[in-house]
DNA sequence: GTCTATATACAGATAGAC
DNA sequence: GTCTATCTGTATATAGAC
């Protein structure tokens, strides 16, 4: 890791926040510079293009992905329960790096529609011994698919739709119930 | 409905095709004015500006999710059957008018969130009385979104992550028995 | 109803000073 | 490493001819 400059993550930080907040066509360099508090020229010296910054992303997807499957192997509720709680977004880098792929995932970026599919095909592997067929493993992905589209929808503007509390435990209840 | 002028619905088509296939980004008036084979001058005349033609493709949206919900009540394979069947996209009137909603959608079009919250309560709605209780509701609902969050990203570039044939058979009777 | 021409703003990117 | 200044393309929108 070796300390990265501080203006780089900054920079990172604010495109993925304008991402999920404000959608694709508003991330542009210039308002990733300015909320960063930084010049144009100066994110230009961190990320020489807009594909550099979009993959920068991309590959911090990557790493947080990984290390999330890597909590799912040894969660004490089992992986099922804990990846359709953990769908439900909370603000945590995890779900900011998802949301913001796939807002670039939604506007034809390539690479990010294939960064996403590696994430699910790694959490598909890891949840197929906790089912008991493939239709059982497609429900608990599409539940979880299904929660973080109601999360990407409200991120933006006010919450909505997403079950918490007494009723995300019903549903996890539920899946679990279904998948076994 | 009385024979809307040619150009305009070919202006809304292309303005649609462009949301779901290329994104929100590559949206633009110009493109559309392009793409349905007018000038811009053209398609000004129809729609004086970028939120009128978003506005008139939510009001499209509005009225294909009227006739589905219509639909959906008189299925003779059952309500839930009906609903999980047809959220795997087949390039439909209200396919393509449900991703396009939900491109604005995620470039926080405040009106477009709205119109697809009102589209997935008509939905609740009528689902309701045809499952257990409120997370078997839930789980349906969630299916449903995470089948067109798939499709949504699926829209752009080759197919992948959806199940059909035989599997999608499987997972409506998933659904079938643990919602009911 | 549909067109061309144009105004204004902002996008991504380059050059080079400090 | 961070800045200012500037180039080039494209976006939304207006004005007005046909």
């Amino acid at each position: 890791m070796s300390r990265p400059p501080h203006a780089r993550e900054s920079v990172l930080d604010a495109f993925e926040r304008l991402l999920v907040e404000d959608g694709e066509r508003a991330a542009t360099m210039d308002a990733a510079a300015r909320a960063a508090g930084v010049s144009k020229g100066g994110l230009l010296y961190h990320f020489a293009s807009k594909d550099a910054l979009e993959q920068a992303l991309l590959e911090r997807l990557d790493a947080l992905a990984e290390a999330d499957v890597a909590a799912m192997a040894t969660a004490s509720e089992g992986a099922v329960a804990y990846f359709v709680r953990t769908s439900v977004m909370d603000g945590n880098a995890l779900d900011r790096a998802l949301i913001s792929a796939s807002r670039l995932a939604q506007s034809g970026h390539a690479g990010a529609v294939d960064a996403l599919r590696r994430v699910r095909a790694r959490w598909e592997d890891e949840l197929r011994p906790h089912v008991r067929d493939e239709a059982a493993l497609d429900l608990v992905l599409l539940v979880s698919d299904g929660l973080y589209f109601n999360n990407a929808l409200n991120a933006a503007g006010a919450g909505g739709t997403v079950p918490r509390g007494p009723a995300l435990d019903a549903l996890v209840a539920l899946v679990e119930r279904s998948a076994r």
